[in-house]
DNA sequence: ATGGTTTGACCCCTT
DNA sequence: TAAGGGGTCAAACCA
């Protein structure tokens, strides 16, 4: 790579003191000032699998996934993956996970037939309690910190780090140990905003890889306004993304307002590839891609977008229709698919372990076509006013609006969807 | 003058 | 306790 700049010749002179002194933020974010706060894969997968009373209904959500004779991708991938989940929750949980996938792989054929997803599909896809997913595995996952929100940009080009609408400013890079990924660190340039986000990109130059940390203090600011003028001329001319793209300022300065602050101080993330289990997560990171290169050739095309997020705003009506995806034989769970033909853009929306309050949704594929109008609107209207949601949401039955869809599932809002919204605001 | 990028060094968490 | 590595800093440089 050539140089542009220069490091300092001699930074062994550099004075450090304060390195750490305007951690206020920074801490929320390097998981260093943060007292701890990572939670290992016993935490995930007991927040996950739900372990008491805590977050009832999801639990509940959570225990239909262990009903549902669908596995998980990464379950399928290798029995000794298996194994080492029964590791970590010997209990009832992988029992019945064990079931599962020896039911599942007596009706592997259909089954599969029923995931609908290719591989690249299946990339992105998901994680779980805020997690993170990386592009090494199908289901690679993290976790989280509580309060990390950012906005889907539906269009986002993930080559140019303020595609998505806002000013980043790269603050570092770093080589992937043992990978051919680098990854960037980017802030965004807003005064105070604490929102950071990384992109990793492989050798040639592809992200594979966009994780977002934060909730934006500010409004999207004005596409002409944005350094560079990245955005893409469609953007530009794009009503509807822009409408779009209010009603998220909209909304990050209602869940900012909401919230306090931009960040919570437990702020952090992890990492991870926790269903794989690999207990060493950093070993994870760079191992997982070597184990699988063709990951590298998959998520070059479309790399993944998570979004993190607690806001009481209705962040998982983001303006698209989506229809449920069914897995296995039973109810759909938290994989949604673009209803719009010729749109292979997906979704997987997941409960965040550390917070019951937070979701995280991860977006694989960008949308073809404009955000549909009728819902837009409604989109628009639903988040004007924040206390005429909560008041919605604070009605269980209004929230339970959904029609039946035909083949295959449901019109978001499904009824997971719907209880993680209605454990939103309780 | 301003703001973004580069990149070696450093901090500190995890193992 | 030590090592490894992720995340960050910040001087130098570029546009």
């Amino acid at each position: 790579m050539e140089r542009k700049g220069g490091a300092p010749p001699s930074t062994a002179a550099r004075p450090r003191n304060n390195i750490r002194s305007h951690a206020s933020t920074e801490g929320v974010f390097n998981g260093g000032a943060t007292v701890g706060y990572s939670p290992g894969p016993m935490t995930l997968l007991s927040n996950l699998f739900g372990d008491g009373d805590e977050c009832k209904s999801f639990s509940e959500l959570l225990a239909g996934a262990i009903v549902d004779p669908t596995p998980p991708q990464f379950f399928l991938d290798s029995p000794s993956q298996a194994v080492e989940w029964s590791n970590i929750r010997k209990d009832k949980i992988i029992n019945k996970m064990v079931n599962v996938r020896e039911h599942y792989m007596k009706e592997s054929d259909a089954a599969k037939g029923h995931f609908g997803m290719t591989d690249q599909q299946m990339l992105a896809q998901v994680t779980h309690s805020n997690v993170q997913i990386q592009a090494e595995h199908p289901f690679s996952t993290a976790v989280p910190a509580t309060t990390l929100t950012q906005f889907h940009s539906p269009s986002v080009n993930a080559d140019k780090p303020n595609e998505d609408g806002y000013n980043w400013r790269k603050y570092g890079q770093k080589h992937v140990k043992g990978s051919d990924f680098s990854r960037s660190y980017y802030k965004c340039t807003h005064p105070n905003c604490p929102v950071k986000k990384k992109l990793e990109r492989s050798l040639g130059g592809h992200v594979t890889a966009i994780i977002y940390k934060g909730e934006h203090n500010h409004p999207r600011p004005h596409p002409s306004k944005t350094t560079r003028g990245t955005l893409t001329s469609t953007e530009n001319s794009d009503k509807s993304k822009e409408e779009m793209s209010s009603q998220m300022d909209l909304e990050s300065s209602q869940a900012t307002a909401e919230h306090g602050s931009g960040t919570s101080d437990s702020d952090h993330e992890t990492e991870v590839d926790e269903k794989n289990d690999e207990p060493d997560r950093k070993r994870r990171n760079t191992e997982a891609r070597h184990q699988d290169p063709d990951s590298l050739h998959r998520t070059v095309a479309e790399p993944r977008i998570v979004v993190q997020t607690t806001s009481e705003v209705d962040l998982l009506d983001d303006g698209y229709r989506w229809q449920c995806e069914m897995h296995g034989f039973t109810v759909c769970r938290s994989y949604y698919k673009c209803t719009t033909p010729g749109c292979n853009v997906r979704k997987h929306v997941e409960r965040a372990s550390t917070d019951p309050k937070a979701v995280i949704t991860t977006y694989e594929g960008k949308h073809n076509h404009d955000v549909p109008a009728a819902r837009t609107n409604s989109h628009t209207l639903a988040n004007n006013n924040a206390s005429q949601l909560k008041e919605q949401n604070a009605t269980p039955n209004e929230t339970h609006r959904f029609s039946s869809r035909g083949v295959g599932g449901y019109e978001q809002r499904p009824v997971e969807n719907l209880r993680l919204k209605e454990e939103h605001i309780t």
